[in-house]
DNA sequence: CATCTTTTGTTGCAATTGCAACTAATTTTT
DNA sequence: AAAAATTAGTTGCAATTGCAACAAAAGATG
C-alpha cells in the first residue's frame, strides 16, 4: 500500500490528543470488531493483518475481506440490509486504530489538528480500498478454480514484480478467500503443478509461464 | 442512492464554468469510456444505467460493475496491473459527467466552485461505492447459484421495501452480474418456483419466503 | 518433548454447474 | 409489417466442483 503520508509515526506523535481516537492492540484471533450497527466508528489498521469473515447458516466460512496495513475496515462501508454477522478477526499482532466521527464528511467538534489530517487523508485511504475491492471483485467473477488461482497469483506477482513469492495466506484461507472449497482448489494447484504452469514448495509459490 | 445533495441540480446550474468538467450525452450500447491508463479521470453517471463489462480470451462477458444514478466510475478506481479490457457501456441514454483532475487529493488549478464542490462531495460518492462494492462482493462469494440469486432478490427487495419488483436486469445480464451460466441460472430460477420460493412473471419477481 | 491442534494433501463419489444446441418469444430495425 | 436480432426458456451430457472422510505433516501448548 502506497501511502503517501506516514500514518503510524503521525498517529505517534499526536496519540491521545482526541477524545475520539483511540488506538488499540489486538493477539492473534481476537475479534476486532463486528458489524452490527455501529455506523459511526470507522478503523484503519496500523499494523499486522486482520481478515473480515462470514459465517453463513451452513457454517461455511468466507474470508469477505483481508486487511494488511493502513487498510481502512468499518461498518461505514456496508449497508444496513447486510444480513450476515460480518466479524474482523485478528491474524496475528494487531494494532488498530478506532477513529469515531459524528459525520464523516464533517471535521470533528473540537477541530482538532489529529481529526483533521484523518480527515483529510480519508479520501485516499478509501479509494485504496475500492481499487482493493474492484481487484477481488475480478477474481471472485473468474469463472473456474484455475482462473482464480491463476489470477489471484498474477496479482500478487506482478505487486512483487517477482515470478517467485510467497503467499500471504495459509492454503485454507486462501480457498475462503476465493470462495472455493479447499480440497478442490488443493487438486487444482496439484493440477497446475503437474501441468508446468507452477512450482510449489511449502507456501512459496513459481510462475512458469509467460 | 442517496445522496445528500442534488448533483443533477448543481450540475446544470454551473455547466462550463469549469473547463476540466464536461458533460457529455451517450446513447444505448456506445461506449462511455475504457479502462486503458486515463487515470486522471473520473465520472459521474447523471442519468441512466451503464455496465463494466470485461471480455476474457474465451470470450466470457462479465459485468464486472452495473452503475446507475450518481455512481462513480473510472480507471482510478483499479490498479494498474488488470490484464483485462474493461468498458463502460452504456445500457440506454445515458448522462455523465466526466471530472479530470491533476491529483485527486488537490483542488482545481483555477480554483473554481464547481471543481471545489464536486471534490468536497467525492467521499461520499466513493463510500457510496464502497457499499455497492462490499455488497457485490458479499453476493459473488456465496457457493451456489441458488444463494447468489436469493441473496439477490433479497437486497433489491430491501432496497424497495416490497416482495415484488422487477429486474433491473435482463435475465441474460443478471448471469453475467452474478458470475454463472445463464442456462444453469435459468434452471435454478426455474427451480426456486417449483420449490415455490418465488413466483416469476416476465422480469417481474415476488418472493413468497418469511 | 509429548500432546493437542491446525494445516496440508489425497481420493472416491455425488451434486452442481457449464456447455452446446436447440426452439419460442420478444424487441429492434429497416 | 416483415425481417433481423436479441432474449428467454429447455434439455442432455460432460466437466468441474463440493463434500466427506481420511492420513500425514507442521505448528502450537503445556
Amino acid at each position: 500500500m502506497n501511502i503517501s503520508f506516514d500514518i503510524k509515526q503521525f498517529v505517534e506523535t499526536f496519540e491521545n490528543s482526541c477524545q475520539k481516537v483511540k488506538k488499540k492492540s489486538f493477539s492473534k484471533n481476537q475479534v476486532i470488531t463486528s458489524y452490527i450497527e455501529k455506523r459511526n466508528q470507522l478503523c484503519i489498521l496500523l499494523d499486522g493483518s486482520a481478515d473480515l469473515v462470514r459465517y453463513d447458516l451452513n457454517g461455511n466460512r468466507t474470508i469477505v475481506d483481508h486487511f494488511s496495513k493502513y487498510d481502512v475496515f468499518g461498518e461505514v462501508f456496508y449497508m444496513v440490509s447486510t444480513n450476515n454477522e460480518l466479524f474482523v478477526e485478528a491474524k496475528g499482532k494487531c494494532e488498530v486504530l478506532f477513529y469515531i466521527y459524528d459525520d464523516i464528511k464533517k471535521k470533528c467538534k473540537t477541530n482538532c489538528k489529529f481529526h483533521e489530517t484523518l480527515t483529510e487523508l480519508l479520501p485516499e485511504l478509501i479509494l485504496n480500498k475500492v481499487t482493493n475491492l474492484n481487484m477481488r471483485i475480478e477474481l471472485l467473477t473468474k469463472r473456474s478454480i484455475r482462473d482464480k488461482l491463476v489470477g489471484y497469483f498474477n496479482l500478487i506477482s506482478s505487486m512483487c514484480l517477482t515470478k517467485s513469492f510467497s503467499l500471504p495466506f495459509s492454503l485454507t484461507d486462501l480457498a475462503d478467500y476465493l470462495s472455493v472449497d479447499r480440497s478442490a482448489m488443493m487438486r487444482e494447484l496439484k493440477l497446475l503443478k503437474e501441468d508446468g504452469f507452477i512450482e510449489k514448495t511449502g507456501n512459496k509459490i513459481t510462475l512458469l509461464y509467460k
